[in-house]
DNA sequence: GCAATAGTGTCTTTCAGACACTATTAT
DNA sequence: ATAATAGTGTCTGAAAGACACTATTGC
């Protein structure tokens, strides 16, 4: 090793080095997650295949891994997210017919955005049904989106992540919905308002939403609060 | 990239790749971590700093990511860890000197080694005091480490981790010690025996732990015994 | 007996679950 | 008034916390 330092390089070969992010939001009553055609030029692995948003890390570039995340996240959805943690890395020999690889998987969690104006052409969300996604990905991406959904449903037992996937404004039993539809089951609304309202983790705003009903209070995220950790889960299935 | 492919190359520069494993014990009743020490061979980094066991990725050699780490430990402990997770991954520009680097961090879990027989002669192991440890470590080491026990500490609140800290043979208020020590606080004692019966994780054994006092059940650790996870913290403090 | 630690029992507290009840809007 | 949803209150039950109590050993 220390001739090859001398020469300023290191001889033996090294893993191609990507970053990946599953990038979720809640549309239409459903978890979707944001997925992107792979190109069609041959030589491409898995052609027109939908796999993460993801690609080289670009020494160049990239500041950092987390960096590079926050890169190919505003590549493809022209924001910022309120929230990206590292969810895992994957890497083997056969994961990609290019060589030994590995990736560094970052999961994103957002407020569905508006007009579907800054989306990348070659991106499109996708709903997740059962837990699981129609399409089958590219590389190992599949595994890499059940681990994120895992990882989602299970913190979201415990935390208050769904906050970040709600628009600027939002009531109560708006955010009961995002868990609700998050954890596949319902919760006990009573519970759920005296646990959210204790964790000082929203604060009403001087309006209301109105429908053909009892207006709800609006609320919004207290700035600059990290996820709240609650000590005990919502009530656990059966 | 086509172009690139057909030649049987990328020619964009790639990151380094290497795997760091944080190596937890019991032993002398405190936290401790497994250390290297750095060769002094010039151009090594670091020569002759503590850092975590690790290196570069085999592409050879190593099948994945997780066989890697598996390798370092046993290379480094003699024996396989009952317990290996994933923690994250480091990478950028700066973090090695001799390139842009990223490094897939594990964090490992094993009952002191009796005859420290099979350590390797340049592995040694460092208390944690008050969380942190002496040392001055290489690389980003000491970040990852912290990262590493704030980890452990966490899932400690609300997961049977611990039992992967202790030996075949283990009574109740050994594993309490542990789960106080890692901690850093008592817990109480009627409380903590019902939750670990009642997660139905370890099972008694027909032998007793004699001492100066009333002998203790021993009990061991059910076999294929996956990590339990509580549906409540213990008391969380203040 | 005494010291020391193992192990149990009892009462209190906390907080979620269930669910009924009240509140406020549009129509 | 009615439908519909927002929001509150009340009772119960499960499990932890506090802590006292009993149990079993060596000396």
């Amino acid at each position: 090793m220390q001739d090859n330092e001398k020469a300023g390089k290191f001889d033996f070969p090294r893993p191609l080095t990507t970053v990946d992010v599953v990038i979720f939001t809640i549309r239409g009553e459903a978890l979707q997650v944001l997925l992107v055609q792979r190109p069609a030029a041959e030589g491409e692995p898995f052609p027109q295949t939908w796999a993460l948003p993801g690609g080289f890390v670009d020494v160049a570039k990239d500041r950092d891994l987390e960096a590079c995340a926050g890169r190919k996240l505003k590549d493809k959805t022209g924001v910022t997210s309120p929230y990206l943690e590292q969810l895992g890395s994957w890497g083997n020999a056969v994961r990609d017919p290019r060589g030994w690889s590995a990736t560094h998987a970052y999961f994103a969690l957002m407020a569905d955005v508006p007009g579907a104006a800054s989306l990348a052409t070659d991106a499109q969300w996708f709903p997740i049904v059962g837990g699981k996604i129609r399409q089958k990905l590219a590389f190992d991406h599949g595994e890499i989106l059940s681990a994120a959904i895992q990882r989602l449903r299970s913190k979201v037992e415990y935390t208050s992540l769904p906050a970040y996937l709600m628009p600027a404004e939002f009531t109560l039993p708006d955010l009961q919905r995002v868990y609700e539809i998050v954890l596949d089951r319902s919760l006990e609304k009573s519970a759920f308002r005296t646990r959210i309202l204790a964790a000082d983790l929203i604060e009403p705003i001087a309006k209301m939403r109105r429908g053909p009903n009892r207006p709800a209070q609006l609320y919004r995220l207290k700035k600059g609060k990290e996820p709240v950790y609650f000590v005990r889960t919502f009530n656990p299935p059966e």
